[in-house]
DNA sequence: AAGTGGTCTAGACCACTCT
DNA sequence: GAGTGGTCTAGACCACTTG
């Protein structure tokens, strides 16, 4: 590959020389130029391949390791970002049972379906395209604890559609990451409450109607695309979590 | 006040420089050398005064500026943080009522009691000494929304225990600066799912034993102690929070 | 020992704010 | 125009990781 064409960095008008060079590197990065948990060129190189100053380079890596686009480990390298790992939904429940348990996971059902309106506008497809949905069911020591719903696009899923649940983890991001290259880079959790019908009540044990703590999450890959909608609800008296306010 | 004072930054061991530099600032800044909205020296006068570069001073600043402790603003200098702005309740709930439309406050009980051990055990004192109680409701286009119970260390607020308060502010962090110069620089706020009391219930006109999310705040100054324990209930229909995992 | 990122320096120049 | 923080450079040296 030229070495040379990646030069003249303040391409873009009003942006500092690193906040352009960072931005040329994000397409780089997205573009799949390096996948996710290989390395980066050293800072060096970069910076002489843009020709920048070594400090300028090091703003510009900095900025994206600030957005979580990259991770530099000190002595070792500069390396594009695995998938999330700690978005487990026990960050906002507390049960009883064993603290740090993953908890177990059952699928409760596995189905095509046409996207409905409301999904397909957080996914970014069209009304009505092929989506997998799943309904699956969280125990903490053998009780049920979380109930919940999941929307995947198919055209990134296909291969989970069809094949041997049995063989599958209960945790699903690692899984996705091998299974399918799909790569959770963000999410936006929206906490509600509601209540619980009596179908998803049975699932969890409890008295329909009983208040539910509901999490919505959507989850983006390093392009920006939405790879899931889930719909995690758990009893409300379980529900906590801390905010830290500056 | 002799400028030779702050010398050789290194102190602390294991530190980079810039580190300890910022840990003796922040020291000086909490020792109330600069007042809370006041300007520091120019990064220039700092370095000169602690004898390193200016870059390495610059790291410092940066560093204490991500914490919090101060803001920078290009052309003007940098400023030691008023207190917090956007800790408003109102991040946690949506009512029907206008939006961005600050909540009209009613005190309904103002009280000197000895802290309860739990109150005092938060606020960092000794159980049973005097604080000052509130207890107040939110109203939004009429309607009572929030109802909140306040415990506040008398020694600080003092002032503020026998006052007309109808002179009392909608905004209570801006009061308290002015009012008493407690500046409220950080915040933790627990959020949980309960059911509303019967007196509860009755300030906010619903029936007893609704549900409510419940946020338990405390507020921190700049020094780390602890100056207010408030519990805000709403209408749990009302909650919603959104949470961005990275 | 070689290669990586992290710290520190010294100095030039730019961009913003106030008077 | 004077004073502030923001950007960029060029180069030395340190600290961590791996073979």
């Amino acid at each position: 590959m030229n070495k040379a064409l990646h030069l003249v960095p303040p391409a873009e008008p009003g942006l500092s020389r690193y906040a352009s060079l960072a931005q040329a590197l994000r397409a780089r990065v997205i573009a799949g130029e390096w996948s996710p948990g290989s390395a980066l060129p050293a800072e060096s190189q970069l910076a002489t391949e843009h020709s920048v100053a070594l400090g300028t380079m090091r703003r510009a890596l900095e900025l994206l390791a600030e957005q979580g686009f990259i991770e530099r480990i000190h002595g070792k390298g500069t390396f594009v970002r695995q998938g999330l790992s700690g978005a487990t939904m026990l960050r906002f429940f507390r049960f009883d049972s064993g603290t740090g348990e993953v908890p177990v996971s059952r699928i409760l059902q596995r189905s095509r379906v046409n996207a409905p309106a409301a999904v397909s506008r957080v996914l970014g497809i069209g009304t009505g395209e092929p989506v997998l949905r799943l309904h699956r069911l969280r125990l903490m020591g053998g009780q049920p604890r979380l109930f919940e719903e999941l929307w995947l696009p198919l055209d990134l899923f296909e291969p989970l559609a069809e094949d041997d649940l049995s063989t599958w983890d209960d945790l699903l991001y690692p899984m996705f990451a091998r299974r399918v290259q799909v790569h959770v880079h963000r999410a936006l959790d929206d906490i509600g409450f509601a209540q619980l019908s009596a179908s998803q009540a049975r699932h969890l044990g409890l008295p329909a109607g009983h208040p539910c703590a509901q999490v919505q999450r959507s989850a983006y890959d390093l392009t920006g695309r939405c790879v899931e909608l889930r719909i995690t609800r758990g009893d409300a008296h379980a529900f906590h979590y801390t905010v830290n306010i500056t």
